[in-house]
Formats: C-alpha cells, sequence, structure tokens
RNA sequence: GGUCGCGUAGCUCAGUUGGAUAGAGCAUCUGCCUUCUAAGCAGACGGUCAGAGGUUCGAAUCCUCUCGCGAUCACCA
C-alpha cells in the first residue's frame, strides 16, 4: 500500500469524523514545484458534498492527518489546495527498501503472455529509417511489457514471396554474372537490393521503348517482357521448380544474413520467425467456417466478403474470386496460427499507421470469429518518418539506409569524444565499443523519446543532437555516477533511518519513486517516450544534485554514505530504464 | 467527399483518469572548471496551446463546428 492509498483512507476517515459525510473519491496530485509539499489534496470535489469554504475544508483535513498519521510532518492550504508534507522518515523508509534491489521497478512475472510483432521486412529492400523506427518501437515495448509482468514472444513476419522477390531473381539472372556477396564484398540485403533497382530500370526502359511503338502506357506496362518473365518465374515458384525454388533460397538467404547484421548492430533479436511463403495459404479454411457461420457471404462472383458497414465501416474482401487469399485471409490465419503456436492471449503489431483500417478490420473479423484472445490484439501504429524533402521513397534514391545512419551516428560519437579526449587508458577496441553505445544511444533516443504516433521529421544535414534532452545526455551521467561509485573505496552498504534530506535529494528519491508506476503507464499505454522523458527527469535532477552537493568530499560520514547510496540507486534505474529502450550505458565516456 | 490521426516558444518535443503562474532541450545572450567527468550546472530571452463556440468552481486536456497538414478508403502487400 503506498502513501496515497493510506492518505485517501485517512481523509476519508477525517471528513467522516469532522463533517458526518462519505467521499466517493479523493483526488490527489504531485504538489507543484513552486509551493512546499510533497503530494497534493484537491478540495475542490469535496465541496459538491460539504458544505463550506475550500480554506477551512484542507485546514480541518490538514490538521487531522497531522494528528493521525507520523509520516506527515505539516501542511498548507493554497485555495482549495491542500499541500502535505511528508517526513524524512518515510523517504528514508522507501528508500532503504528499494535502494539496493535488482528488479525495482518491474512486476513479477505474471500468467499474461503476449507476442510483439515488428521490422516485418521486404526480402528486396535494405532496411532504412523507417525501419529503424519500427525495430526501436517494437524492442521497446517488448521489454516494456515484460517489465510490466507479462511473458512476451517476439517475432517479424517476413515477406519473402511473391511478385516482387521474382523481380530481383530475375535481374540476378540476366545482369548478375553470378555475382556473390563473397564476390562482391556486398551485404547480401544490399546486393539483392540494387538487382532489384536494376530490374525496375530495365522495366522502365521497355515500357518507354514499347510507349514508342505506339503502345498506350498501360499496355506498356503490362506487356514488357521482363514483366511477363517475372511472371513466368512467379509460376514457377508456385509449381515448385527446383531451378527458380533454389535460386530463391539462396538469394533469399543472402537477405537475411545481411538483415542479422543489421539487427545485431541496432541491437534487437526475434525469438521467432515466420516467412510469408509458409503462411500464405493459411487462413482460407477459417473463411470456410465464417461462411458457414454467416460471418462472411458469397458474391455471384465467388469472391468472399465481410459487411462492416453496421460498424462504420465497408465491405471487405476476404477471399478471391478464383479461391486465392487476399493479405487479409493470410493474417487471419497467422493470427490464429500463433496462438496455437505459443498459447498467447494476446498480440501487438508495430505497422505503420497508414495500415491503421486494415488493422480495425483484422481484429473485428477476429472478434466476429468469435476468439476470445481478439480482445488483446493491439496496433502499435506509428507516424512515418519524414525527410525534409519529403516522404522518403526508394526508387528516387531518398532513403536513410539504415546500416549508413549507424555507421554516421558511431563516428559523430567518435568526433565528440576525440575532442573531449576523456578516455586515457582504453584500448582501440574498447573505444570503438564506446562509440558505438553513445552512436546508437543517440540514435535511439531521438526517435523513442517521440509520440509513437507522431511523424518525425529527420534532418540528415542537421546530425542528431548529443546535448540536451538526449541519450548520450543520460549516459554521461551514467559515467558520472559510476566514476564516484568507483572512488568511493568504502562500504556504503547500510541502510540509514536517521538523516535529514536536503531539497535535492528529497526530490531525487521522490523521482525514483515513480519509476515502477511510470514502467506500468509506458506498459498500458505502449510508449516508450514515458520511459524517455520520465528518465530525462531523473537524470535532469541528479545533475543538479550533483552540482549543488559534494558527495565524497563531506566531513559527516552519514552523509557521505547516504549521498553514494543515492547516486548509485540513480544510476541502477538509469540502466534498468534505458534497457527498456534498448540503450546500453557505459562506464565511461 | 467519408473515416482516422496530428496542430503547444524561431526549431525539436513534454504536458495520461480536467487542477495552481503551460514545461524542457536546441538556437541567442550572462555567469560557473587549482574540489567527485563542463556531453554538465545556474540564469535571461522566448506562448493568441491552429481558430470559434460549449460543458465545468476550473479546459492545452472533454464536446461541437471551422481551418491547416498527413494517412486511408484495391479481387496490392
Amino acid at each position: 500500500m503506498n502513501v496515497q492509498d493510506v492518505l485517501a483512507a485517512q481523509v476519508k476517515e477525517a471528513v467522516s469524523n469532522i463533517f458526518n459525510v462519505t467521499l466517493e473519491t479523493v483526488e490527489f496530485q504531485p504538489t507543484r514545484k513552486d509551493f512546499e509539499g510533497d503530494i497534493t489534496l484537491v478540495t475542490f470535489p469535496m465541496l459538491r458534498q460539504i458544505k463550506t469554504s475550500p480554506v477551512k475544508l484542507g485546514e480541518a483535513i490538514g490538521d487531522y492527518l497531522v494528528a493521525h498519521n507520523q509520516e506527515i510532518e505539516k501542511f498548507n492550504v493554497v485555495q482549495g489546495f491542500l499541500n502535505i508534507v511528508l517526513a524524512d522518515a518515510y523517504y528514508l523508509n522507501f528508500f532503504g527498501k528499494v535502494k539496493d534491489d535488482p528488479d525495482f521497478g518491474k512486476a513479477s512475472v505474471g500468467e499474461e503472455s503476449i507476442m510483439v510483432e515488428y521490422s516485418s521486412p521486404n526480402t528486396n529492400k535494405p532496411l532504412h529509417l523507417g525501419h529503424i523506427r519500427n525495430n526501436l518501437l517494437g524492442y521497446s515495448v517488448s521489454e516494456i511489457l515484460k517489465a510490466s509482468g507479462k511473458k512476451v514472444y517476439k517475432t517479424q513476419i517476413i515477406n519473402d514471396r511473391g511478385i516482387h522477390i521474382c523481380k530481383s531473381m530475375l535481374a540476378w539472372q540476366r545482369f548478375g554474372n553470378d555475382e556473390t556477396p563473397e564476390s562482391t564484398g556486398l551485404k547480401g540485403d544490399k546486393l539483392v537490393g540494387n538487382y532489384y533497382v536494376k530490374f525496375d530500370k530495365a522495366y522502365k526502359e521497355e515500357v518507354s521503348y514499347l510507349q514508342a511503338q505506339g503502345k498506350t502506357e498501360d499496355e506498356a506496362k503490362a506487356e514488357a517482357p521482363i514483366l511477363k518473365d517475372a511472371q513466368e518465374m512467379l509460376r514457377k515458384w508456385e509449381a515448385g521448380d527446383a531451378e527458380v525454388v533454389e535460386l530463391w533460397k539462396t538469394m533469399n538467404q543472402w537477405v537475411y544474413d545481411g538483415f542479422e547484421e543489421t539487427y545485431a548492430k541496432l541491437g534487437v533479436d526475434f525469438d521467432k520467425n515466420y516467412y510469408e511463403s509458409n503462411t500464405y495459404l493459411l487462413g482460407k479454411n477459417v473463411v470456410a467456417e465464417g461462411l458457414e457461420k454467416d460471418i462472411f457471404y458469397r458474391k455471384d462472383d465467388g469472391s468472399v466478403w465481410i459487411d462492416l458497414t453496421d460498424e462504420g465501416l465497408d465491405e471487405k474482401i476476404v477471399l478471391r474470386s478464383d479461391g486465392t487469399a487476399v493479405y487479409m485471409t493470410q493474417d487471419i490465419g497467422t493470427a490464429i496460427q500463433r496462438v496455437k503456436d505459443y498459447h498467447i492471449n494476446g498480440m501487438v503489431y508495430t505497422v505503420g499507421n497508414e495500415q491503421d483500417y486494415h488493422f480495425k478490420v483484422l481484429f473485428l473479423i477476429l472478434k466476429k470469429l468469435g476468439y476470445e484472445w481478439a480482445e488483446n490484439l493491439y496496433h502499435l501504429s506509428y507516424g512515418m518518418v519524414d525527410l525534409p524533402s519529403g516522404k522518403m521513397k526508394s526508387r528516387e534514391g531518398t532513403v536513410v539506409d539504415a546500416d549508413d545512419l549507424i555507421e554516421e551516428m558511431t563516428a559523430t560519437a567518435k568526433n565528440i569524444s576525440e575532442e573531449l579526449g576523456k578516455l586515457d587508458g582504453y584500448s582501440e577496441a574498447e573505444k570503438e565499443e564506446l562509440y558505438r553505445i553513445i552512436g546508437l544511444g543517440a540514435l535511439k533516443y531521438y526517435i523513442l523519446k517521440v509520440d509513437p504516433r507522431k511523424r518525425i521529421l529527420f534532418n540528415p544535414e542537421e546530425s542528431v543532437d548529443f546535448q540536451g534532452n538526449t541519450g548520450p545526455f543520460i549516459q554521461y551521467t551514467y559515467a558520472r555516477i559510476q566514476s564516484i561509485l568507483r572512488k568511493a573505496e568504502f562500504d556504503y552498504s547500510n541502510p540509514i533511518f536517521e538523516y535529514s534530506l536536503n531539497e535535492k535529494e528529497k526530490q531525487l528519491i521522490k523521482q525514483l519513486q515513480l519509476y515502477p508506476e511510470t514502467v506500468q503507464l509506458a506498459a498500458e499505454n505502449h510508449s516508450p517516450a514515458l520511459i524517455a522523458n520520465y528518465t530525462y527527469e531523473l537524470v535532469k535532477e541528479f545533475n543538479s544534485f550533483y552540482q549543488n552537493v559534494t558527495i565524497l568530499g563531506t566531513e559527516d560520514e552519514t552523509e557521505k554514505n547516504f549521498r553514494v547510496q543515492l547516486s548509485k540507486a540513480v544510476g541502477d534505474v538509469i540502466k534498468s530504464s534505458f534497457a527498456l529502450l534498448g540503450i546500453q550505458v557505459p562506464e565511461r565516456m
């Protein structure tokens, strides 16, 4: 039971004793910094039930609380706000309990398990900045959900089939000269991506040639021989043609290897991969089932639909007239498959907001089909990452490549670090590792601190900041704390219960106190931004403490011990909360 | 056109069951390194919370309308 609950009960008791009124709700909020106090009772809502002035009411409740609760030191009333000052003992008691708890902030693991899907790339395009946002969000939300007490499985579905794959394969056959990642030194995803571009170029040439021959644009686009060949290749793939399947496997493997490299650099991982080549047939039997239950209906041409007009949506196709699956069919089938595979009771889909409508429909269909877990589906929808020039378009070469960006961030971190020159005694390897941690920290924090729903405008000209509300700022504070701990060569492990807190110390403990509820809130809202902002506040508070009080230099032993303990606890929380964002913290920088 | 999302300082963003004088960072300007890491601290400057109504003791937050930006409305994925 936290203070707020205790106080709420006592406030009700007070009002009942003094005014003979039973309160329904008691509303608290943290006291604003401009006023003295730790927690504030808002008395306005009570005035409906109690006929008196807000000030008199506040005074009366305040007097009662001070008389009946030892942890309350004093109070003051401003307008309808009763500001309560808690005794140091209360804070010391809390701090003593959590300072060495390695799981502080995290809930114990419960029954609920959930699958988080993210990344889900195409195999013909290298990962870009948009994927980075997706990956960081998906990974971080997974970690946050784990910390909130859920069992989490991370997954990606790899789009490894369809005409687009055949385009890259065909171009490689035609123009590839048996190039491989080994022979060229290119990452596999980049190599295959290049052939996708080559296909597009050849295709466009053929189209303009045909148009010059007098064909209309539509005719030319449909009749270009290279496209026909790609379609033929898809037919062969679907028929299981040995040669085509072999090439498909080889080239896909190149891409997977390339992706793995990028994932490893980014620090994200998956518990399970699903491949569309395995799942694209799923869902058809469910459509049959839905037809029987009259959830779906068949049109004259044989196609199957669901009518969602009652829900304010449209009609949506779930099976083509030729009996083949559409995207929706596959997603229905895959969802059901995942529940079978992992016995999960919910799912999170990390997919851009251009698919808001699709997921609305998907979830609705699954609910109508009667799956109880359909209530626990969440579309983690996020805004696009735009460049100053507008949308990223791979065909126009205006994409920010994921590998390049990571490289650039690392290089910037290196420049700054070398300029500051604080790394004497570090080996080259240690330095490189540190630059990577800082560069990635800057990038990840920059992206995760923003509310997922909002669009991000990314300007490659103005590189990501390393000062102010940034990843490196927070990492720096952590490194500072570690420096203090290295120098604190004495035993500071004993809890302290007799101590007079100064304002900075008290603020810090208050901020630490907020960590567990922040984790829960971030989990409920699927929002890493809440964790990022919390950590920033904590770090700002610590830096102010650090610059305004002496830690190791004080005469008073208790004071010195307490301040070291406090610094350590803050460092632990920084490390813990940054882990939820997928960001590492350095011992020095 | 229908639906959904967004609009807060010059720029990037916080502001979560409606609470006190709307907060940070960047940029600009002042101070602070012979004491624990100055990627820091202390301060100044900067606001019609897109606009108009409404609900409320109280609105950036809830409701309605208007404007602006974006997404979406395929037998594509």
